[in-house]
DNA sequence: CTTGTTTAAGAACGAACGTTCTGATACTTC
DNA sequence: GAAGTATCAGAACGTTCGTTCTTAAACAAG
């Protein structure tokens, strides 16, 4: 807490009075989190005929925004979450869980519609867990362009899959 | 320490005695884990002609263990590490590194020497994601047959993989 | 100007935790 | 059996850390 007030100016009366306690806080930056990061990671993936290309602009959102705040970095504080919390806290681990559901959700919208939805729940799922392996590694590599790398090998890994099913 | 004591029967002065601090304690676990559970896990990756059925074994290995102490579990010593401890840790982030390499290269070695150099490396390296998303994702799911199907699903994307470069 | 309310800065408190000390008991070795 | 060593349980120490208290300055309203 007192890095915290160093770094923010902020005071500890104001972070008490608005967060009750530290526990508080970390929930409000849990919710703020999903709110603006992970919305803005997930836009790509939303829109109409999103695509392939939105799943690319997924990763690539997240990987841009880890590069521009230094690798290695902060990960995915949902993927944080997963490792660090989420195990001792219920209600962290629900709101991890909402979180893979969601974004498996955004991931399967994006896949073809052709695809059959056995195959688009398998891939989305696939994605789910390859996101979350790139958001550990890049806590400890120092290569944008090696997390770069490994993202578009999922993809090619998906074009591939959605080629053979047709 | 006051939990270790409890659990294990030991005494706080054998501990201190043995590893000096915290710090080295840890240190002798993570140096453990990797001589015991690693090596047991990536055994399967390192016959003669492992193939698939290693990379296959491989995720079992873990999988098989996680059921077997829990889920949602422990995960991976090294997964841990690798959000938990290594951003702050020089020496744990050398180790984590080392192990990715491990791992990649026990993949590359059970992937078909037939496939150019590069489509093994990039697909090791591959799988190396994939595992670690894996095994965060065993923090938060009580279901090892969930698990098991990602395993099933990427196994199957890399033999899809090793079909189409040929 | 005065009074009441908010904000700032740091001291202070209490609990948790890593670590060490104390004193007693068991065990080896001659 | 004696002497030295290892082992044990728990108290105790020092630090860190989350949280609250104290005090004073800044500000708002009448």
């Amino acid at each position: 807490m007192a890095d915290l007030v160093a770094a923010t100016g902020s005071t500890r009366q104001s972070i008490y009075g608005d967060f009750g306690n530290k526990d508080g806080l970390y929930r409000a930056c849990f919710a703020l989190y999903r709110e603006e990061v992970v919305q803005t990671a997930v836009a790509p993936l939303t829109h109409e005929d999103a695509g392939l290309d939105g799943i690319a602009g997924y990763f690539e959102t997240q990987i841009a925004r880890a590069e521009a705040i230094g690798l290695p970095g902060l990960g995915c504080l949902v993927g944080n979450a997963m490792t660090e919390t989420a195990p001792c806290d219920k209600d962290i681990n629900a709101l991890v869980d909402q979180h893979n559901d969601l974004l498996a959700q955004c991931f399967a919208e994006a896949l073809p519609k052709r695809l059959p939805p056995a195959k688009r729940e398998e891939l989305s799922q696939f994605l789910v867990v390859a996101a979350q392996g790139l958001w550990a590694i890049s806590r400890v590599t120092s290569c944008a362009d090696s997390l770069r790398a490994r993202a578009k090998t999922i993809l090619q890994m998906i074009r591939l899959e959605i080629d053979n099913a047709e």
